[in-house]
DNA sequence: TCAGTAAGTTGT
DNA sequence: CAACTTACTGAC
């Protein structure tokens, strides 16, 4: 039995008292004593011995379901990504369920149903006197062969006294319908559009495949219309009667998405994220798992959910960070993805204007069909890309003179404008101008954001606030702002552009769905002119009059100390850049460097994304960095630092004891901030060619941490394929 | 991880 | 010796 807790094992049980073996079905959920208290388990496996002593067995308790809760597919995609990432099998079945089913709720929803008898059909005509309660009731009952709560309560408890008189009578019968199923509250369909040529192909490439396994990368610029590429492919799965699985990114999930699936398919769509009610959840799930809904869209953890009948999968904005759990069971659902269409023999197609450099290497090695859109649809074109170099130009608050210049030239032709920048607040330290003191977080090594509207410091890092100081504690001299967040942007450009009007969308101005909803309205009815934000602005949204992108600070990206930084950089820059011009008007864009000389600044900007992958692919071949390389990455934490060093290099000295063979073992190193929420974290980085020697260190490796007595100070937690290293 | 317990530690 | 902290162990 897999239970829901932190320890790498099974646990063996005796069927419950007057079960035999026979009727037990492997991935049902069994109720079972488990210490003092009594928790629900999956059943993974039935056998007729057990190496447990037999005076331990215990005898379950309690059988919930008559079928397994998850497919074969699904249960044995589960197991594989515990062994995958090394995380205790019952948690990873727990994050694979509904809170709900967890809790025991069943499996399937039932409704209970209520109609006459044919006893009840006569006899209540030839009996006389019949209360006012019980002539209504009737008069319901026949309406219909049966009727649900629905129909009865309006009738109130004295309704309901009647029908259960009824039923000791023998009048009603009562039964339960199975009630998994979701209706569709909208029933209008835009036409398909026409498709271009590549995208035309791309849906005939994919819907040759229906029937097997085929990753396919979808490679297209932003604006060419992946989005129709996907609904005309998943039309063909749903007209076979199939099930198509779609991953967006979290924050990809709005309402205007899923209204794009809906205003397309009459079929129920089934919504699953993490904004759900555990009820809601619990229902979409249903509907999959029964198939009645064929259509469903998710989050993350969607990769997990049962499908009736299995037609395709498709993770949009493949390179999204958000596809990888960052804590507990640290699963990628795009790689889970591509293993459970192979499990299921069906197609999966990552799509993404920015792909992954894992996915493209995956690509130019045949593993995966590329399917390239290089046009934008309809009549816009590329925006051009150049560079400001900053070291050659005067700045007002981080907003170059030839940017300003070319912001007023686009809003006087009639455009918006979109200035992006990946920082919150209205500066990123407060710092003396006397000594030197720049406000520290007291928790963390990282400086305070100003925040001067909300008037407080608070940190980006663990979340802390506290007031903003007069002068300098230290030495009692002004404090002055250093540096630029998009609250001073903002603030900039109401100076520079009085009148115009400025909105500004990062998490302090948008706490709520409604929030962005109208932020977005204002962008779009033109009553804003100038966009200020992060990248929570550059996700999902189109901005069709946008003809300016401004890039303030692209170097942040470019020394990171992550051998990822780049690649995300790189994503950052042409993911904002596809959000100009996107209409008929062409687009411009400008990024503002220190160092324009970089590189990957330079390939990017004069062969695109796919030149930067190229030197950037090259780049990690020659360091061995992934996808040359397989990482995994023992992470530890704790008030105490020297606590987590003692830990790691205890498990470190337990490794060099294996056969290490080719696998290379980095640290114990302190990680890139060293303190943070008041936890000192450091890490050891497990190297190697490939995954076959990795995880079979980590096989033998990660039961001797367990049990060493260093780990009892501090947490600790193993992250495969690790997406930040530092 | 979590709860239970055994074993130290402190203060009167 | 009670009250409290810390260390260790087992979950089928």
């Amino acid at each position: 039995m897999a239970i829901d807790t932190p320890l790498r094992k099974l646990f063996d049980y005796l069927p419950p008292a007057g079960t035999d073996l026979e009727s037990l079905q492997v991935g049902t959920r069994l109720r079972v004593p488990f210490g003092r208290q009594t928790v629900l388990g999956i059943l993974t496996e039935v056998a007729n011995h057990s190496e447990v002593p037999a005076n331990k067995l215990r005898c379950a308790l309690e059988i919930l379901d008559t079928e397994p809760v998850l497919d074969a597919a699904c249960f044995e995609l589960v197991r594989w990504a515990a062994q995958y990432y090394h995380h205790p099998i019952g948690e990873a079945f727990a994050a694979a369920l509904p809170t709900l089913l967890r809790q025991g709720r069943p499996l399937t929803a039932t409704e209970l149903r209520w109609g006459l008898s044919d006893s009840g059909r006569t006899e209540s005509l030839a009996t006389p006197r019949l209360g006012k309660r019980q002539i209504e009731l009737l008069a319901i009952l026949r309406s219909a062969a049966t009727v649900g709560a629905d129909a009865i309560s309006p009738l109130g408890s004295g309704g309901h006294a009647a029908l259960r008189g009824f039923i000791e009578r023998g009048w009603v019968l009562e039964s339960t319908i199975d009630a998994s199923d979701i209706s569709n509250p909208y029933n209008e369909i835009s036409p398909s559009p026409t498709l271009n040529a590549a995208q035309s192909l791309a849906v005939d490439e994919i819907c040759e495949s229906l029937n097997q396994f085929q990753p396919f990368l979808l490679y297209g610029v932003t604006g060419s219309g992946k989005t129709e590429v996907y609904l005309q492919a998943i039309a063909k799965v749903l007209a076979r009667g199939d099930q198509a699985l779609v991953l967006v990114p979290e924050i990809a999930l709005t309402p205007q998405a899923i209204a794009r699936f809906r205003q397309r398919f009459t079929v129920p769509l089934a919504v699953l994220h993490s904004a759900m009610t555990d009820l809601e959840r619990l229902k979409m799930w249903r509907a999959a798992r029964n198939g009645s809904a064929p259509l469903i869209i998710g989050t993350r953890s969607a990769i997990f959910v049962p499908l009736a009948r299995p037609g395709i999968i498709i993770v949009d904005e493949e390179h999204d960070g958000s596809y990888k759990q960052q804590e507990g069971f640290r699963y990628s659902a795009r790689d889970l993805a591509i293993l459970r269409a192979q499990r299921s023999g069906i197609p999966v197609v990552l799509g993404s204007a920015t792909p992954a450099l894992e996915s493209l290497h995956a690509a130019n090695m045949s593993r995966y069909k590329k399917l390239v859109l290089p046009q934008r649809a309809g009549a816009a074109v590329q925006p051009h890309i150049s560079i400001i170099d900053l070291k050659l130009h005067e700045s007002r608050q981080g907003i170059a003179t030839p940017s300003v210049l070319a912001i007023e030239r686009h809003l006087q032709a009639g455009g918006q404008v979109l200035i992006y920048l990946n920082r919150r607040g209205f500066a990123p330290a407060l710092y003396c101008t006397g000594c030197g003191w720049t406000a520290p977080c007291p928790q963390c090594d990282a400086r305070l954001t100003l925040h001067l509207k909300s008037h407080e410091l608070t940190c980006h890092h663990c979340g802390a606030r506290q007031a903003v100081p007069y002068a300098c504690p230290a030495c009692a001299t002004e404090l002055k702002p250093m540096g630029q967040g998009t609250e001073r942007v903002e603030d900039t450009l109401d100076e520079l552009f009085k009148g115009v009007p400025v909105v500004r969308i990062d998490r302090d101005t948008i706490t709520n769905r409604d929030e962005i909803e109208a932020a977005l309205d204002r962008v779009h009815t033109g009553d804003a002119r100038i966009l200020v934000g992060t990248q929570m602005l550059t996700k999902g949204h189109d901005f069709p009059n946008v003809t300016l992108v401004v890039i303030l600070n692209a170097d942040q990206g470019l020394f990171g100390t992550d051998f990822r930084a780049s690649e995300r950089l790189a994503q950052n820059i042409v993911q904002v850049a596809g959000r100009a011009g996107r209409a008929s008007r062409p687009g411009e864009v400008l990024v503002q460097t220190a160092c324009p000389e970089h590189p990957l600044l330079v390939s990017l900007l004069q062969s695109g994304y796919e030149g930067f992958a190229e030197t950037a692919l090259l780049e990690r071949s020659n360091a061995g960095w992934p996808p040359y390389s397989r990482l995994a990455l023992l992470r530890a934490d704790a008030p105490q630092k020297d606590s987590v060093m003692a830990f790691l290099s205890a498990a470190c000295a337990e490794a060099q004891r294996l056969p290490l063979r080719d696998l290379r073992l980095l640290g114990p190193a302190p990680a890139a901030m060293e303190r943070r929420a008041g936890r000192y974290r450091a890490q050891l980085l497990l190297e190697g060619p490939d995954r076959g020697a990795l995880h079979q260190l980590l096989r033998e490796w990660l039961p001797l941490i367990e049990t060493l007595k260093e780990a009892r100070k501090i947490r600790w937690s193993v992250d495969v394929d690790p997406l930040e290293t530092s």
